[in-house]
DNA sequence: TCTTAAATATGATTTTTATCATATTATTAT
DNA sequence: ATAATAATATGATAAAAATCATATTTAAGA
């Protein structure tokens, strides 16, 4: 469901979510050591998101990469749709480009329903209010 | 969540499921055209699936893959099992291996439900079953 | 204004997944 | 028995995803 790129940018954003804003910012190499993921590997993510405008970012001496409130009040899923992209999410979960609601594929009934739930749940939960389930310890990012 | 092969997988059990039984074994070549997979990729699916008596097999003249009685009772989990295994079905979605209920993810408690939900459903949800839906016209199988 | 520190852009390599090809073994019918 | 037919086993190739490397651009501070 979701590809090893998207669950990296979530916690790298998660990370971000916890430990930066707009007068702290954090360089590539304080990110990718903590949530454990190759340097390199997770500065191009990082740069595909700050394109997108789900982060934000500043070069040179001082610089870095953070979350701005804007950033932080946007859904999650935003992260997975920059990643990898909205076909990813929504399709069908045998690739039948012809499986709809009026036409399901066998797997449809048993699968639809929970899949639209944790859709949903993903379009409405913001990065914000992610990062307060961890600070409250209602959840736990292992770093 | 699958991968490519077992979204094959399924499709191929399924057909199985509705156009064979112990006296009427099907080719691969016969399978794989209307199902629309590559033959010899399919093949190699079946012979895994056989091995791990999904469906079975004869080989020589009027040979073929069928699905005994037995074949069908089995919960369509089984066919992911063996094709991408219990651990890509069950892991946490962001791949943390400490994750668990008592220590919950931060994307744990948006996803879990639902995906316990659709993990049931496939656990219970018979071959069979999944074939006379389509046969009675409550889902559709593009072919 | 010049040096340094950071992101950005681009592309190369490696690993995994998907796809293809071929030789072997088992079964049926002649 | 033997020829023909079909699965099985094994391995090669191709495509995609993940990982690594490097040169370029921008901003800060001396």
């Amino acid at each position: 469901m979701l590809s090893n790129s998207s669950k990296y940018a979530v916690k790298a954003v998660l990370f971000l979510a916890l430990h930066s804003n707009e007068d702290c910012k954090i360089m590539v190499k304080d990110i990718s050591e903590p949530i454990n993921v190759p340097q390199a590997y997770i500065a191009k993510l990082l740069q595909e998101l700050s394109r997108a405008n789900i982060i934000s970012s500043t070069r040179g001496p001082k610089g870095g990469f953070y979350l701005s409130e804007t950033n932080k009040a946007q859904p999650i899923i935003n992260i997975l749709k920059v990643i990898d992209g909205e076909k990813r999410l929504t399709s069908c979960m045998l690739s039948l480009d012809m499986c709809n609601e009026k036409k399901p594929c066998p797997l449809h009934n048993i699968l639809s329903t929970s899949r639209t739930t944790i859709l949903e749940n993903l379009r409405k939960k913001t990065i914000k209010e992610l990062s307060e389930d961890v600070k409250k310890g209602n959840s736990f990012l292992p770093l």
